[in-house]
DNA sequence: CCTGCATGCTCTAGTCGCTAGAGGATCAAG
DNA sequence: CTTGATCCTCTAGCGACTAGAGCATGCAGG
């Protein structure tokens, strides 16, 4: 389904270029998603260069819009499996949507919180020398927050 | 004002692990902002183990702060350079916010996006084999989606 | 005084998802 | 024939830590 294989007779193969483009996912970018197995190992031509079939657009479509989505390598990998086995259960692809959905809904809920802290520190504007600055007297006094802030905001969403 | 420096005649040296501990900043973080300049090298007893004086306690908080709120490395090194020498205009340490502000705009109007396509997803829970599961079908099928996704979610807020 | 564990030190390497560059081969167009 | 685009492999870098090795200390209980 989504073998990204030169499948069929007529293999209209694609040089990386040519896939990078059709996909919009960079040449190095698509190396390396080969080099993790992400996508499997190309033909390649006699001159070594790799030969793509058509399957590979879409697989690389599925990945960029799961990517996009903020799932992280191994989620995609469980996902494409599943892709891959249609006779398997999808109750894994479910669990991995609910938990990005929710991973999702909390990052969101922390930038709400820090986005009003900034709001208030950028827009109280002040002239003048730093030892009087609205900004650094924020970040230096953390008891002027409304709300404290739950994790040190470090991201893979 | 923010030296760290193990500053007066009282001097209470914290040992790293009370520092830690006091400013809820794990050891090898410390020792890693030291490294990277943000905190100045502290003082050092017979036994090589760092001595650090209440000030750094403030660096720190400061630090964590800013970093809680998305502030990267560099921008936080700006502030504390504006921190320490309150003569200097604060100019930048506004521009800095509010940069950090409209990033964090951005990022939550992508999340907002991002989450409504993970709830349709989600939501539509199929039982049976992945060939006729929804959230495959969806990361498989771009089209579906109401709105197109900016760019590849990647995040250092 | 001894034991044992906690804490400290330095150094290196790993995380994630790419991105950039070196250094070379090959292809397509003019 | 020359030029420039594309391709190959390989290694290293980003940001902001985190984890672990291997060793030297410090402190408390028995």
């Amino acid at each position: 389904m989504l073998a990204a294989q030169n499948g069929g007779d007529a293999m209209p193969s694609l040089s990386i270029g040519k896939l990078a483009k059709a996909s919009e996912v960079k040449v190095p970018t698509i190396r390396f998603y080969e080099q993790i197995g992400l996508l499997p190992p190309p033909e390649r031509a006699a001159n070594d260069r790799r030969l793509f079939g058509p399957d590979a657009v879409r697989r690389l479509a599925f990945i960029k819009h799961a990517r996009q989505l903020g799932f992280p390598i191994e989620a995609i990998r469980t996902l494409l499996d599943l892709a891959d086995d249609p006779e398997r259960d999808c109750a894994d692809a479910n669990a991995l949507a609910r938990e990005q959905l929710i991973a999702v809904d909390r990052k969101i809920a922390q930038l709400e919180a820090l986005r009003s802290e900034l709001k208030r520190m950028a827009e109280a504007t002040c002239q003048g020398a730093a030892s009087d600055c609205r900004v650094i007297e924020a970040l230096s006094d953390h008891s002027l927050c409304e709300a404290d802030h739950p994790e040190p905001v470090r991201a893979s969403i």
